[in-house]
DNA sequence: GCCAACGTTGGC
DNA sequence: GCCAACGTTGGC
């Protein structure tokens, strides 16, 4: 079998919640509570070494502000099943969980921040899912996005 | 399977 | 805090 080239993401997370200084300390954190189909679709076709954009949303400014690689295939998500998390979902049952998460890992941080303004106004970055319409909080990224990406926050890609 | 109503995301 | 745009739900 021949090994998959590396795929690119974008995760957003509210930076009250869970930030990339979070990240940061904790080495390696689940990405628990995301309740969309879409996104959980792009978790379970995640691949172990992929590089995700760690975006911080609902702030001011939102944006990319480093990035993290994916160090578990996805898996069910425990907090669907807490009754007391505000992630429970009361539909999931054990022998067939509904919400999945991948464990991600710390990898690095930009000098800056990659704002979504200045994504919106990079020619490079016109097709970027980030910048359209729409509110998909796990989405696939380009290699020449991501690239873009980073060399804008003036960060290092990594090998 | 359609689609209106509903709840949520997320930029502003 | 507002609210447009979106994704999901559920009646039919």
């Amino acid at each position: 079998m021949p090994k998959l080239a590396r795929q690119y993401w974008l995760m957003k997370s509210e930076p009250d919640a869970f930030s990339i200084a979070d990240l940061e300390s904790k080495g390696t954190a689940p990405w628990d509570g995301v309740r969309a189909y879409a996104a959980r679709s792009n978790m379970v076709a995640m691949q172990l070494g992929d590089l995700v954009l760690f975006y911080h949303s609902s702030c001011v400014p939102p944006g990319a502000v480093g990035i993290a690689s994916v160090v578990k295939l996805a898996y069910p998500d425990p907090t669907q099943f807490d009754p007391k998390s505000q992630y429970f979902d009361a539909k999931s049952k054990p022998d067939a969980p509904r919400w999945r998460m991948v464990d991600v890992t710390f990898v690095s941080r930009f000098p800056r921040m990659v704002t979504l303004e200045v994504m919106r106004q990079d020619p490079e970055l016109a097709e970027m899912v980030v910048v359209k319409p729409g509110r998909l909080s796990v989405q696939p990224v380009k290699p020449g996005e991501f690239a873009r990406v980073v060399k804008l926050g003036g960060g290092k890609l990594p090998r």
